[in-house]
DNA sequence: ACGATATGAATGAATG
DNA sequence: CATTCATTCATATCGT
């Protein structure tokens, strides 16, 4: 993520198609000359202001709007790259910070085959952060982004996770052959007026306590 | 997004807990033990055919009954993978369009037609709705699949618009208020519901035929 | 050239 | 329904 990523990517990848490394296949449909899109240094800088001084983890629709609208100078861009910029350096940043931070007492499981997680890499951003976001300084470029409404939440601190789902693996039971076998039988066929709010597919709790069965 | 497929995920897993599974791929990273269901080709190309073409949206409890016995010949599949995949697609259609639609108020004035999501890819599947999707029957496949209720007479085909994928057509509420009215229900009162106990272990469908769904 | 790593993209599963 | 998390695939890049 915030590695040493800043090394030297082609900026201002006005790239057509051809030109930056050996863009294998020209095109499978679109002209989209690239398979994928390749931030510019400036664009990621920007994301990163945003992302370490501005607290900005999961921009809402709007925001990444304006975003990508502000980046789009910097180089094409979209926003769908914007949103998964986000959902990414949030989910790897978060990803590392879970194995670094073993929550001692808890049994942490790592259940995957052991992928790779590597190392070696430093905070180019430093530790700094934390809401104060002051324009200035740090984003070099263009001014702040201000996104949205918002200056910025209450992401003083961040890092406040809340995760733990229940990692309990595979209930995967399966029914199998008819498993929902639920107790009614949905009336209501139309395709678009779903019933309220229940799923019989999906298994509400896990650990279903049998006192209360019905409710609900 | 329901653009995909164009890589080469391998999918395909050892389907069916039968057993029969020769894990072809031990050649391979033999990675995929996961817990999560894996959609093989057939099962994409059925979901995106009724999703498509019958312009199924939030299929009901039978639909998905249906729809998932169905997509059982090619693959384990429960019914939640149903739910959700439905619910995914439909949601991430929609998401896609938000992130490139200005929230009516956004001053965004650079690049009006940039913007929207690319689709270097299509659709995996011969036919396509786009641009040509037609009434008709929906067969494509193996098999069409009839979701409706019971003795539904199909409502088979109502795919429409959704030709181009931005079609903004529907305003509020969802993607769908297409021109069919919605079928009446045939309501297959459940024993349990109205008797109020209810054993969650016994199942009994008394209606259902829908392992009888047509040909093949 | 390769192999490893970094990271964009996609999507199943959940939660609110 | 919208949002978010976790995982995984695909590919750009860098190191050697």
């Amino acid at each position: 993520m915030e590695t040493q990523q800043n090394h030297h990517q082609q900026q201002q990848q006005g790239n057509e198609d051809g030109g930056s490394s050996g863009n294998k296949s020209s095109n499978f449909l679109c002209r989209q000359s690239s398979t994928r899109w390749t931030p510019t240094t400036e664009q990621i800088r920007i994301l990163k202001d945003l992302y370490y001084n501005n607290g900005v983890r999961s921009p809402t629709a709007e925001q990444i709007q304006r975003i990508s609208a502000k980046l789009r100078q910097y180089g094409k861009i979209e926003g769908k790259n914007v949103f998964y910029w986000f959902q990414n350096h949030k989910a790897r940043e978060r990803q590392k910070k879970r194995f670094t931070t073993p929550t001692a007492d808890a049994p942490m499981q790592i259940s995957p085959a052991a992928g790779v997680w590597k190392y070696h890499q430093d905070h180019p951003f430093p530790n700094n952060i934390t809401a104060s976001g002051f324009p200035s300084s740090s984003s070099s470029s263009p001014g702040v982004l201000n996104v949205g409404p918002v200056g910025n939440h209450g992401y003083g601190s961040m890092a406040m996770e809340k995760s733990f789902r229940d990692c309990s693996i595979s209930p995967s039971g399966d029914g199998n052959g008819s498993g929902m076998g639920k107790k009614f039988v949905w009336v209501g066929v139309d395709p678009y007026s779903s019933g309220g709010g229940y799923h019989p597919f999906i298994e509400k709790r896990k650990y279903v306590d049998y006192e209360t069965l019905e409710d609900e």
